[in-house]
DNA sequence: AAGACCATGTAACTCGTTACATGATTTG
DNA sequence: CAAATCATGTAACGAGTTACATGGTCTT
């Protein structure tokens, strides 16, 4: 149900067209949620359907008409009530990297080895893209939106990401040492 | 993609029905996949579709009868092709928490609080009950199969997710620290 | 002139969830 | 005797993905 919520919270900022919207979802919004047109165009549908939210037919000189979609009233209130609900929905809960684990101890110790390896490799990059915005993109936005709040919300987000990265990270790196020590154990 | 290969998983380890399937996903794999019975008998009815496994009717007497599926040469092989393939789909880039923190800051400091406060309690209880499982249940499971690498695997998939509900916890602290100089600063 | 971007979708599919139906058998 | 467990599903829905179609404009 997030990306319904997603979609009023974006509009709330400001009314904007499905296009817009997608913009939004895969680039500001790209790391906490993302969004193809295809399913943005039929959640706008539902949206309007429900009269959360209505659509403005814009004429463009030269482009193709748009429509704007603002958000009404109904639209709002349930925005409100999504951001102050106390559940956290259970997720989490989907790791097809600990599934592999789980049965890779069959395939041998070299390929749990090679497994866990990557996956700190990924951990890696995905720390180094997210210090990318924590250190440059973030603060160019502060600046110009100069909403304090905010700001430290969106840099938070990212310093989520990049704990949770590191935390895989430092605990690869815990797992192939007790690894080797197995090694060394059996031959 | 990974129901299919984590049902294919369970079923190498020996041939079993449906039910214990679901049995095996909502406790020993719960933490890594889940499943619901029914997702699990229309996967079983693609799987024999595509020649991964068979089907065997089993009588008992008294219940009803039962259909054992086993894997076959096809399955098993891709099987290990999953197994040891490279690419781990990047995950994690949809969290329901962060888009709300996202749009959070427009309700106020207050609610800010109260969501990174609730968020690190869910984490310190699902810290807590995977501790249970490293100190309980596996030192139990392990003396039992005797495979140390596999109880290796096992310990090391729960103590992946302590690791990372703690450094959600650590991130929690962090940011309330952070937010109680900021309310400093504005009043 | 070619290619990227604007703008809006449709179609078909996969994966997951919720709720329910059936009928037996074992356990408290 | 009631409840839990065994065993197998169906139906309908919700959410996300992939691939494609259309036709314009702006940029290089």
């Amino acid at each position: 149900m997030s990306l319904k919520h997603g979609i009023l919270g974006l509009l709330s900022l400001r009314p904007m067209a499905g296009y817009d919207l997608m913009k939004a979802f895969n680039t500001s919004l790209k790391h906490f949620w993302s969004a193809q047109s295809s399913q943005i165009y039929r959640e706008l549908d539902a949206l309007v359907a429900e009269g959360w939210i209505k659509a403005d037919e814009v004429l463009q000189r030269g482009r193709s008409t748009k429509t704007i979609f603002a958000v009404m009233d109904e639209g709002s209130k349930e925005f409100d009530r999504w951001l102050r609900e106390g559940k956290l929905e259970r997720g989490g809960s989907r790791n097809p990297f600990l599934l592999r684990l789980f049965f890779l101890s069959g395939a041998g110790i070299g390929a749990v080895r090679t497994a866990v390896q990557e996956k700190a490799s990924l951990a890696e990059a995905g720390a180094a893209e997210l210090r990318v915005i924590v250190n440059d993109v973030i603060p160019r936005i502060a600046a110009s939106v100069g909403d304090e709040l905010a700001a430290m919300c969106w840099k938070e987000a990212a310093e989520y990401g990049i704990a949770q990265y590191e935390a895989e990270i430092r605990w690869a790196e815990a797992f192939l040492a007790r690894i080797g020590a197995l090694k060394g154990e059996i031959g």
